[in-house]
RNA sequence: GCCAGCGUAGCUCAGCUGGUAGAGCAACUCAUUCGUAAUGAGUAGGUCUAGGGUUCGAAUCCCUACGCUGGCUCCA
């Protein structure tokens, strides 16, 4: 006899016999804002499934977050419809859905543009009017070569001729006939809220050497208010964009006539720099890391030796004097594996942990350049210990410690990943599987919660990503901790143990920031400007209510100076009005307004950039309360704290 | 590198179907000396990204190069 099938729906379970799930649950009378169901933990179903005997399903509706894929993916039909209805000869390519939104490639003769976009958006409209049903239906392998042949949709033949399967799943939508494995919802009145955002280029099969198609990207959201927010996100992103805050706030420029892809920092943007920098070095010395400084310029020998020039060659830049060629170092570890080198080490120096700002240089695809975040030179807050493979553990423990330090000063909250042995790894499963238990351990042991990535790893060791998340919801990557078995045996580095025998010792690289020009890039969009006063290149500006009060700002300014805090003074004759809007624009932490009051009293008046007045307070005052704010590198203003 | 769009003053942008460049802000000068987001007047500033072509005439049309933007791909 048959199992029964269970459905579970708002906590209830519902036992019931076999069908299609849709007439299921109209038999059931459940909610009519069921639009699939999830088996499992991942399987994600819709109406058209047909339950085995015995399987268990968790219904969903189509407001819940889990109804996402099934809602995007039914618009990305709903525009390829649009599409099909709007331009002749269209050959569709592809359409899934995103973390966003959606898009879907086609092959179209006429390129699209912002104008097409509305009118697809318009033609989506109607049909979600029209509240077409969908259909869905299996086909027999030649059956659907034969009918997409027929349709003139050569990609969907060349999907199916790679698809070992011998029945395909295809759904309709009217005149709208895909190939597709779903899910859906059942008809195209349900959904509503959605926005096409842009067409941009992409390459059949993200094959280089296939044709360009032209895809569409789109987001929708059930909930207008979501669709709303995120529109608005993407603008607050765009008004956040580092590449128009950066030179407006005098931080740094770029020339890509002159050195594209590299960047300019002015001295604003220096000083920035300049206290991450400080921050890191203080952390790494107490973290029991010793500095280093080694060449920009190496021998193309080493290169070869590390591996680089056979994997990394296309990449990077070379020179050639006395015919010799040398390389630019895109990388730090072999210029710090010829300091290890330079003696023979015993167990006692591991772990020997070896920090340098380094700057590297790394051939990008002139598309690919993006400001700050994506340049041809950058500089890493690189590391590289060398220890042995018991401290493996402990090593990662205390990196991870120093990441959490970091980034809860910038108030960044941080996703761990793990990414383990990839198919073509070097080394022996035995090493991988204590260094991948290892790097669990250290997660675990520091309660952290991590998301596993089979497979993902480097080929020459396993690797743990942290991704920050800004103030906008975006996440970025910036720390990696990686194990590396390659190098030391490349190199063949050694240490003596307390046998008496010599070991290879094990070489962990890491950054933290990851950059400091992507790290900048990401303070910048992520406080839009107004950095923290530690950070903030201008702490504090006095502005003179008129120039009687000059000579007072003076005397202020050099009081500040004097205490450390970096203070411009406004003397121009411009009125108060002007001035503040000016402090204001440039996100300068506080403005300290002077006049006749202030004078008399020795006193300044505190305007803070959020607009808030502190009104009058001693000079000294002032000073002690910034100082306490900028040494314990606050986020928020010490007069909004406390 | 590829596809699409774009390139006019330091910045933001006008400049219709070709008739030899315009505004606001910024800068500079002068006046104003002002109490919490823009005082007024004046001055200066452009080989219209570059090179070629069509034309009596090109910022405008065509071609090429370079750069930028959004993607593809790659990555810190």
């Amino acid at each position: 006899m048959s199992h029964l099938i269970k459905l579970i729906f708002n906590g209830k379970e519902y036992e019931t016999s076999s069908g299609v799930l849709k007439n299921i649950i109209r038999e059931l009378g459940i909610d009519s804002k069921v639009v699939g169901g999830k088996i499992g933990n991942k399987t994600l179903v819709d109406l058209f499934y047909e339950p085995n005997d015995g399987e268990q399903i968790e219904l969903i509706t189509i407001d819940s977050p889990q109804a996402m894929p099934l809602y995007r993916h039914t618009m990305a039909h709903i525009m390829a419809q649009a599409i099909q209805r709007l331009y002749k000869g269209v050959k569709f390519a592809i359409g899934p859905t995103i973390e966003n939104g959606f898009y879907y490639d086609v092959d179209l003769p006429k390129t699209l543009n912002e104008d097409d976009l509305k009118l697809i958006e318009k033609e989506m409209n109607k049909i979600i009017e029209e509240d077409i049903s969908l259909e869905h239906f299996v086909m027999k392998r030649d059956e659907a070569i034969q009918y997409f042949e027929e349709k003139n949709q050569p990609y969907k033949v060349e999907l199916i001729k790679d698809l070992n399967t011998e029945t395909l799943s295809i759904y309709r939508q009217g005149d709208f006939t895909d190939l597709c494995r779903g899910p859906h919802v059942p008809s195209t009145g349900l959904v509503k809220n959605f926005k096409l955002l842009s067409v941009s280029g992409a390459y059949w099969r993200g094959d280089e050497h296939n044709k360009m198609l032209q895809r569409i990207y789109g987001t929708a959201f059930y909930r207008k208010e979501d669709l709303g927010a995120y529109l608005k996100m993407l603008e607050e992103a765009e008004k956040r964009d580092h590449r128009k805050i950066g030179p407006q706030l005098d931080l740094f420029s770029l020339h890509p006539d002159v050195a594209p892809g590299m960047i300019f920092f002015h001295p604003k943007g220096t000083i920035i720099r300049r206290e991450l920098e400080k921050f890191w070095r203080e952390e790494h010395t107490k973290a029991g890391y010793v500095e280093v400084i080694t060449p920009m310029v190496m021998n193309e020998t080493l290169w070869r030796q590390s591996g680089h020039w056979d994997h990394y060659r296309d990449n990077m830049y070379f020179t050639e004097k006395e015919e010799q060629s040398y390389a630019i170092k895109p990388m730090n570890c072999p210029g710090h594996i010829m300091i290890y080198k330079t003696k023979s080490h015993s167990y006692r120096d591991l772990p020997l942990r070896m920090c340098e700002l380094g700057t590297v240089h790394r051939y990008e695809r002139s598309g690919v350049v993006h400001g700050l975040f994506r340049a041809r030179a950058f500089t890493q807050d690189d590391a590289h210990i060398f220890c042995a493979q018991k401290q493996i553990e402990s090593e990662i423990v205390g990196i991870i410690d120093l990441i959490d330090k970091t980034y809860k000063l910038f108030g960044f909250p941080y996703k761990v990943e793990l990414s383990t042995k990839p198919d073509d790894a070097m080394g022996s499963d035995e090493i991988w599987e204590a260094s991948t238990t290892a790097l669990k351990s250290a997660l675990e042991h520091l309660g952290m919660e991590y998301q596993v990535n089979e497979g993902d790893g480097a080929f020459y060791g396993p690797k743990i990503d942290f991704h920050v998340r800004d103030s906008i919801g975006r996440t970025w990557q910036c720390a990696t901790i990686q194990l590396d078995f390659l190098m030391p045996e490349r190199f063949d580095l050694n240490y003596t143990g307390s046998d008496n025998i010599e070991h290879r010792p094990v070489m962990i690289h890491r950054v933290i920031y990851g950059s400091l020009e992507r790290f900048i890039g990401i303070l910048i969009e992520h406080y839009a400007g107004a950095f923290p006063a530690w950070i903030a290149p201008v702490q504090a500006i006095v502005l003179p209510i008129s120039e009687k009060h000059v000579e007072y700002a003076l005397k202020i300014g050099k009081q500040l100076e004097d205490s450390g805090i970096r203070v411009e003074i406004d003397e121009r004759s411009q009125k108060i009005g002007y001035k503040i809007r000016e402090a204001q624009l440039k996100k300068v932490p506080y403005m300290l307004i002077v006049g006749n009051r202030e004078m008399e009293s020795d006193s300044i008046a505190v305007r803070m950039r959020s607009g808030k007045d502190l009104g009058s307070m001693k000079v000294h005052e002032f000073i002690e309360k910034i100082s306490e704010e900028i040494k314990e590198k606050y986020q928020k203003s010490i007069f909004e704290v406390k």
